[in-house]
DNA sequence: CCTCAAATCAGTAATCATTCCTAATAACTA
DNA sequence: TAGTTATTAGGAATGATTACTGATTTGAGG
């Protein structure tokens, strides 16, 4: 484990974020300041195959890398982008019911307003 | 409704299809050979705004439009590609009730490898 | 401590899906 | 029919991601 891919993993779990690459990368200059965004990349995406962080893609296609390798779904607030674990394990158990007991992989991603950004409408 | 939009919606309800943007384009073409990728995309784009047909991102990040405007999952086998419809509700009924019933989006996205393949690696 | 081979890196070029732009065409309205 | 508006075809621009290359780092054996 080089320096450069220990802390692309320090970034994603030292902070149990959900991060894209650009925002690790943003962050990894903080301690590498020549620190390459390829080489982010490829990390994220060795650590990634295997199995020590998630990942999931937004509706706009870019990828998040996630600090749990858990599968589990995720609620994103469109209005100011925060995104939330779904912690309740009986949608990836349904999933899992469904396909028969064999996922390879499952994304779950779902939009809706979080309870923060509906309350300041509601102010107003 | 202009020809080209007309064509881009028949393509993928006559089909009841899972198709990429590139892929509707290939079959535009065999009736307006001139239409551009650009067109596609647009109407596409606003047919999936008027809420006529689904969308959904593959983990490469590419779209696939979806003839049913409904919300489901979706299972994808990594062997062969092929993409099949998640019709039970509950998935759909529980991620509704996890966010409150206020739902803009959801976007589930299994993959498992299908039976047909299944069967081929088992007769080896 | 030194050497060499393998792994990894930084930097940059290339790719690919998608969006944007513009001048031309088609469709609608009065 | 004339004028206005919407939509198009084609190509350029964008942005995220991947691939490439020569340089640097690392670590095992001597």
């Amino acid at each position: 484990m080089s320096r450069q891919k220990d802390l692309v993993l320090d970034i994603l779990t030292g902070s149990r974020g959900h991060l894209t690459a650009a925002q690790v990368f943003e962050r990894a200059k903080e301690h590498i300041p020549n620190i390459s965004l390829g080489t982010v990349y490829r990390n994220l995406g060795e650590l990634h195959g295997d199995g020590m962080i998630g990942r999931f893609v937004l509706s706009d296609g870019s990828s998040v890398y996630d600090w749990s390798p858990d599968p589990h779904g995720h609620l994103i607030c469109p209005v100011c982008g925060k995104i939330e674990d779904i912690g309740d394990p009986c949608l990836m158990d349904d999933l899992r019911r469904i396909a028969g007991g064999s996922l390879i992989s499952a994304e779950i991603v779902a939009e809706h307003v979080c309870s923060d950004c509906l309350s300041e409408v509601n102010k107003a």
